[in-house]
DNA sequence: ACTATTCATCGTAATATTGCGATTAAGTAA
DNA sequence: TTACTTAATCGCAATATTACGATGAATAGT
């Protein structure tokens, strides 16, 4: 993604950023909401659900578990992949806090 | 990015992704967060927040603005920018609705 | 007119992401 | 053992992102 500085920011902004990268896909929101609407695990057909190949869905499956995102347990030959809800929660309470902290500007000179 | 293959997927799921991939840097954060806390307009001392070169800054202000979080108004020599709060609370919507979603997996075999 | 300031854009290099086919690894079933 | 299935990983090509310096456009001040 181009030369990285990483290190001139704070864990909170490169945190955020890292969240934000994993969700930043069409097919891993579709993977996300595939698992959320089945209210279940799913165990093998994670594939059949999106239009690319099972490598390139494997991959993405790989960056949402990098995150914490998803967990996956062995069930056989196939593996069950679960939303992690405790995890998901802590994101879902990191976006919230970013979103919240909005002021109405007070300057009538530029609004 | 790679080749693209957004014309598989729904308009919520690319916008979503969209939405995110905006705010998938830390130098980006760090804008917002900088605009979030002085609570007001900032006009011109933007690039000194940043460990990042004049033209880097312009680069993400302009991927800010393409998703309509930040709009700038030209202020003599200076810009002033802003982030415009009803984008801002629609992009707080839609993150909330697709966090909301979350129910407990009740299939006791896998988790 | 001249100069300085501010910010956008261009051009380029380095690196990351996305996608696919092929292969590998591990389990199942015959 | 020999297939068969499932999913991860490898290797490659195409494209996107990030970053910087240099340049350009617009305004302000002298």
């Amino acid at each position: 993604m181009g030369i990285s500085k990483k290190e001139h920011f704070t864990n909170e902004q490169t945190t955020l950023a890292d969240l934000a990268k994993a969700i930043a896909h069409p097919a891993r929101i579709a993977i996300l909401q595939h698992l959320l609407k089945t209210e279940t695990c799913i165990c093998g057909d994670i594939v059949e659900v999106l239009p690319l190949a099972q490598s390139t869905v494997s991959q993405h499956l790989k960056v949402l578990k990098k995150v914490g995102i998803l967990k996956g347990s062995i069930e056989g030959a196939a593996i069950c992949y679960c939303i992690d809800p405790v995890v998901w929660k802590s994101i879902k309470s990191i976006f919230q806090e970013f979103f919240a902290e909005l002021n109405e500007c007070n300057n009538s000179n530029c609004c």
